[in-house]
DNA sequence: GTAGGGTTAG
């Protein structure tokens, strides 16, 4: 088959198969076979542009698959065999380096950008803005904004996300007010900024006001994203506006017919579940038809934090019989789930399980629930020595759990000593005086109750009055 | 000559 191994027509295989791994090794092998990648004088080969195009088709290809040096492998390739990299090889390898755990490939990447001479290609430059930003060298992110002569709406919002990330939302706005035109992703990147910087209501004022531009004529429609930004917003805020808003927006999602994309119905399931509506989360549940393994994790965090221990456990071995692989975030809820049932057993057997069986690694959350579920049951020694073994020191939401237990408990002698432990720790934290205060009081140790009172008092910390939800129908 | 940049889930 002579025609289909012609540059050209591996080319557009190449085009229409970029997301799927099998079909781009293969096609890659076969322009490897056919010496596509090397330059040739060979009038037959392919051409010096062609070898370019293909190698940059290559690169784009490999991004997000799991082999995430490969885009860099094959950029060094291209090198060695005279492909001069264009203005369109570079944005696909600095995603790729923003994807990477270092920014060490920034400068290398920066140099040849700057060396080939398409520093002013607006996707380049875009990239880059993005690319500092991500590593938090805000700087350099706005240096290469403006520099940007007349910055397009995208060059516009990766410096807004880039502010967002940087925790700079004063910059984010007034960037964002300053826009010419604003599209979806500006409003959304706002937004998300608040969100991830905790200001949650700001956010969802931000969002009433995108609704609300209807009225005035340059209304931006809210695409997935945003509404998965707000209602991930409402389910953290805290008080009564949380359900009202996040309700609110569900109404308004509904009303408009939006599809309920697995992203959404799974930001909805996050939000009913932290509410305590666990039955509204179990309708949007029933009601997906894409679901994905955050799908699944949301509704059995939302089962097990409302004490539906064995409807979450179900769920789990649902979610495994449909050969949904569990991530770190379904072992938390898991375990979650067992320490509210107190499910001793069963909890550490699966916590053995999820390195062994499922080569999920456990992080620090996954110890605070074993600690929390050997705690509950009363097995301090048990807690104590998995707290040791612990291949990294213990943060506060360990301790915490710990110290939680011995409030149940009553075991004032341990409490104290991780009390003290984590007041260092966290020392504006006000849930950790009342819960060491209490631990002493209920053993009737007055004295020291009445010092960590004091204690708080006198670190300027006021207790945030509690407050609970009952769900009528 | 052709392709490429920004936002989303516990």
């Amino acid at each position: 088959m002579p025609r289909s191994s012609s540059p050209e027509c591996l080319l557009q295989l190449l085009q229409r198969f970029l997301k799927r791994p099998n079909q781009i090794n293969q096609i890659h092998s076969r322009l490897i076979s056919h010496g596509h990648l090397l330059h040739s004088p060979n009038p037959r080969s392919a051409s010096k542009w062609m070898t370019t195009l293909l190698y940059n088709t290559l690169i784009r290809a490999h991004l997000g698959f799991s082999q995430a040096h490969k885009p860099f492998l094959l950029f060094t390739h291209m090198l060695a065999h005279q492909a001069p990299p264009n203005s369109h090889t570079f944005p696909p390898l600095i995603k790729a380096a923003s994807a990477s755990s270092s920014p060490n490939l920034g400068a290398p990447l920066h140099t040849q950008v700057v060396k080939r001479g398409v520093m002013h290609d607006p996707f380049i430059q875009t990239s880059l803005v993005s690319f500092y930003a991500q590593f938090g060298i805000l700087c350099d992110a706005r240096k290469v904004f403006e520099e940007i002569a007349e910055p397009c709406v995208v060059a516009y919002n990766a410096m807004i996300d880039g502010f967002g990330k940087n925790g700079d939302m004063g910059s984010a706005v007034s960037l964002f007010q300053s826009m010419p035109k604003k599209d979806v992703v500006s409003w959304t990147s706002v937004i998300n900024g608040f969100g991830r910087n905790g200001s949650f209501s700001e956010g969802i004022q931000f969002f009433k006001m995108m609704v609300h531009e209807d009225l005035m004529g340059c209304f931006v429609k809210p695409n997935e994203a945003t509404y998965v930004t707000v209602l991930s917003s409402c389910a953290n805020l805290d008080g009564w506006g949380s359900l009202y808003w996040g309700k609110q927006i569900h109404g308004y999602v509904i009303r408009k017919e939006i599809e309920l994309t697995a992203f959404l119905g799974t930001a909805l399931i996050d939000l009913y579940g932290k509410m305590g509506y666990v039955s509204s989360a179990a309708n949007v549940f029933k009601k997906m038809v894409v679901t994905e393994v955050c799908t699944w994790n949301a509704m059995i965090s939302a089962l097990s934090l409302n004490g539906k221990v064995r409807e979450a456990l179900d769920l789990f071995e649902k979610m495994k019989r449909e050969r949904l692989q569990p991530t770190a975030v379904t072992f938390v809820a898991v375990l979650t789930a067992c320490g509210r049932g107190k499910l001793v057993n069963f909890g550490l057997e699966l916590f053995r399980s999820m390195s062994n069986d499922f080569g999920v690694e456990p992080i620090m959350e996954h110890y605070g629930c074993v600690v929390d579920l050997l705690g509950r049951a009363g097995l301090f020694l048990e807690a104590t020595e998995l707290i040791k073994s612990m291949p990294f020191e213990p943060d506060a939401s360990v301790l915490g759990a710990l110290l939680g237990s011995c409030n149940i408990h009553g075991t004032a002698g341990l409490g104290n000593e991780v009390g003290q432990k984590l007041l260092e720790l966290q020392p504006q934290h006000c849930g950790r005086y009342v819960v060491l205060s209490s631990i002493n009081a209920g053993t009737e140790r007055w004295d020291r109750a009445a010092a960590v009172r004091q204690a708080m008092v006198h670190a300027g910390i006021r207790k945030i009055p509690a407050y609970s939800v009952i769900d009528v129908n």
